[in-house]
DNA sequence: AAAAATTAGTCAATAGGTTGTCGTCTCAAA
DNA sequence: TTTGAGACGACAACCTATTGACTAATTTTT
């Protein structure tokens, strides 16, 4: 701790209150007693300034000074973190964004405006006239993604809340998903189905392959985030998949996922294909290998890798799908 | 516990009642006699807004505040509860929700085959013709529902894999949400946000009310599951929402929950409602009272609660109540 | 059933307390 | 000399307390 002391005026400009305030606050109701110097200057101490912050938020709440100057100052510090989360909230809601709209590029700018402006409707019409500008997987590659990382960077960078974070995904994913039902193909189309393994709880990358599969004629079996091995085996052999799309994101280092991704590779019929993709895929390489996944890193690699597949891969197989339907249930 | 007084205006947000009214009651019924500094302001306790809280709750359950003002502060405690209470059983015993086991009603039975051979067409054409049939809330409430719940209760006994569980999750919640952004409605409709606080991972029930409310007529920000108090409020004077609608599900006994739910009503306007549905929200019965939250335990009850919203202001009442909690609002 | 009384919440007016800001004056520091 | 600090007094804006009167609903009485 140093012994600075402080002016009154840099005692002011640190805590937000007036010097002339600061002085009332001391004589009306001694909130605090500063140090003087020789000739009468105040002189004040980190503390002194932090029971002046204090003072100043609990007055901004509500609290009348007269009322609470007399405080402890760990009193007061309880008093200020319960409403800490006010401010927190009010600042938040107050500045929604504003500087890194440059950075964008200009496509992706009236999905982002809609998500700003927390609007379903808006956002469904920024992307489908994307998707009319630059076909459905232009808009894709274009506009979803770079939105999604955008407003994750700038959630990481604290510049974004999360509840922006949380419409925006509900919000994609909805819009996502409702095309891959409206688009649901015939019957013999090859069959996908997108998942993220168990303890993977970022859906999102599984939702965007749902929709560029589904786009480029596949049947899409969504079944969303965080599922065991078996049961995604269990659902691929059901549903006749010819294939299975894992997103890796988050954690990059589950140790139980190697172990997870060796069993779904057990438990699919051989001829099922496992692709991969996320940004953490490059992290569990080694397992990845093992299994055959094959990893992609972008969106076109998916489009390839899928109509590899669907041409010579893994399946051909005969499409007579038929309805399964499960043993046990109900009669 | 800090020894800290408050002013009757922190009082009279803190607990809901106007300033006015605080005097009043003290005036006429004596029903508190905080502390006055030399001046004579009143300066009011922990204990005291608590007293004030649990009065405000039992007038809002129809007890005379002439006949309870006097009671000491444990018995009114009690009597809230016990009011509580018999709202929950008076509910429960009413719609028996005999939904049980074997049959699930024929209405039903085309979406769940949908699921049962995990078609997005077939779910997406068997809701649609529910919805002609019995009309889209009549949809909700008596196909999508039990469905959900139908399924629940299968996975819980095993007799359904996880895998099913997530694709009816994934499917209804697409298709429902999918509805909510095409209905979404005229500028002056009153704004609901559907959320699940921070640790609350079930999604359903808030996609649910998201769709229900948006059927009312309401327009819906649905923000998803697991978001903390802060953001939620956040979003809602951002939104400029009219109410949040919060559904709990599991976990029944989270520690955190009930600071985060008094939190937020700290956070919001006083004339943003909260309405609070779910199987677990009868656990956090005390926390929810306490907030002045509205539960419902139907969907009957959501669409009353939320009409009753619109038209008298976030505190509905059987007897016509002050929409305005905020008396406080002098000036 | 109509009239009167009771109950509960609200309003308006007045008086006075509380709080942030301003101006002025004086004195120390640069 | 200019600038900033200290002290004092004044003041407007707002908050609070009290009183008495008003409304609307409910209950009691006639």
């Amino acid at each position: 701790m140093s012994e600075v002391r402080y002016s009154i005026k840099i005692a002011s400009e640190r805590s937000g209150v007036s010097s002339h305030l600061i002085r009332m606050w001391e004589k009306r109701y001694g909130a605090l007693s500063p140090d003087r110097t020789e000739t009468n200057r105040r002189l004040y101490s980190d503390e002194n300034v932090e029971r002046l912050s204090l003072l100043f938020s609990c007055t901004q709440e509500g609290h009348r000074i007269g009322n609470i100057a007399s405080l402890p100052t760990e009193t007061l510090r309880q008093l200020a973190q319960e409403n800490a989360e006010i401010k927190e909230s009010a600042r938040e809601s107050a500045p929604p964004t504003s500087a890194n709209e440059e950075s964008l590029p200009p496509a992706v700018r009236p999905a982002f405006k809609a998500i700003d402006s927390m609007d379903v409707d808006e956002l469904r019409k920024a992307l489908d006239e994307a998707s009319v500008e630059l076909g459905y997987q232009g808009m894709l590659t274009k506009v979803v993604i770079p939105l999604m990382q955008h407003i994750g960077r700038l959630w990481c960078e604290g510049e974004l809340t999360a509840a922006y974070e949380h419409f925006a995904s509900a919000a994609l994913r909805t819009y996502l998903l409702g095309h891959v039902q409206s688009y649901s193909a015939s019957r013999n189309a090859p069959v996908l189905i997108t998942v993220t393994p168990a303890g993977q709880l970022h859906e999102f990358g599984a939702v965007v392959s749902a929709a560029a599969a589904n786009s480029a004629g596949w049947h899409v079996i969504h079944l969303g985030p965080s599922l065991p091995a078996s049961e995604i085996a269990g659902a691929a052999i059901r549903s006749e998949a010819n294939m299975v799309a894992l997103s890796l994101v988050h954690p990059p280092d589950d140790p139980d996922l190697p172990a997870q991704l060796r069993m779904l590779r057990r438990l699919l019929p051989s001829k099922v294909g496992i692709i991969v993709g996320g940004r953490s895929s490059e992290s569990y390489r080694r397992t990845l290998q093992e299994i055959q996944a094959q990893t992609v890193t972008d969106m076109d690699q998916f489009y390839e890798t899928l109509n590899a597949s669907r041409r010579h891969g893994p399946l051909e197989s005969n499409r007579g799908r038929q309805e399964k339907t499960l043993g046990h249930a109900n009669g």
